[in-house]
DNA sequence: CGGCATCCCGCTAGATACTG
DNA sequence: CAGTATCTAGCGGGATGCCG
C-alpha cells in the first residue's frame, strides 16, 4: 500500500494517489474529516477493516504528515487521530472526488 | 485494476479511484488529454508501459465511459483512442490532483 | 499494427494469535 | 485498548510468444 516507487513520479498527481490511494484511506480521511477519532472507534464504525489494516493505513496516512497520533499514557492506553494541517488542505480533493463520483455513478445509469 | 467491488461503494469518492486508480492510467489520461492517440503513438511515448498492460487500462477506461476506442477497418490496422464528454468532466479532477501533487511535494521538503 | 493467451512474480490486504 | 507477528490468498502488473 502506497511504497515509494523506485523512479521519481511521472506525474505530481500520482504523488496524491499515492497518499490517498489504498482501499480504505479514502474512508478513514472521511471519518477523520469530521473530527478526532481513536482506534476502537474505528473498530466500531468500519467493522470489516482488520486491526491490522487500520493501524497500517494509520501509520501511513501518518508518515506522509496528513494526519496526527497522540498517544496518552495512561491504563487503558488512549491514542487518537486527527487531521494535521497538510491533511486539512486535502479537502477539496475529497469533496471533488466525492462529487465527481456521484456525477460518474448516475451517468452510468 | 480496477475491479467492481462486490460490496456497494461505502463513498462516492472511492468510485472515482475506481475509475483512475492503477499504476499507469492517470499518465493515459493525462495524453489523451492533448488529444487522441493510437496505440502505436502510447507505445512509443510511454516505452515502460507493457502492450498488455497498456491494452487493459485502456479497455477498463473505455469500459468506465471515459475513452472512446475508434477501430478504422484497413490494412494495416489502425485505433485511436480520445477522451469522451464523461472523460472531459474529469479535467477538473485531474487539475486538482496535480495542484496538490505538487504542493505536497513541496511540503514534504 | 494491434491485441490476445499464457505464465509468473511481488505486493496488498485479510485471518489469526499473541503482547504490553 | 492498541498494536505487533505470522502466514496466506488474491490480484495487479510484467515478460514472452502467437494471431488477425
Amino acid at each position: 500500500m502506497a511504497n515509494q516507487p523506485a523512479q521519481p513520479y511521472n506525474l505530481p498527481a500520482e504523488a496524491t494517489l499515492e497518499v490517498i490511494g489504498g482501499k480504505w484511506k479514502l474512508l478513514i480521511l472521511c471519518y477523520l474529516n469530521c473530527g478526532p477519532m481513536r482506534t476502537s472507534e474505528f473498530r466500531k464504525e468500519i467493522p470489516d477493516l482488520s486491526q491490522k489494516v487500520l493501524t497500517q493505513s494509520l501509520r501511513e496516512l501518518e508518515e506522509a504528515g496528513i494526519i496526527t497520533r497522540t498517544v496518552y499514557n495512561q491504563v487503558p492506553p488512549k491514542v487518537v487521530y486527527e487531521m494535521s494541517e497538510l491533511g486539512n488542505s486535502l479537502r477539496t480533493i475529497l469533496d471533488q472526488l466525492g462529487e465527481w463520483g456521484e456525477y460518474y455513478i448516475e451517468a452510468r445509469k
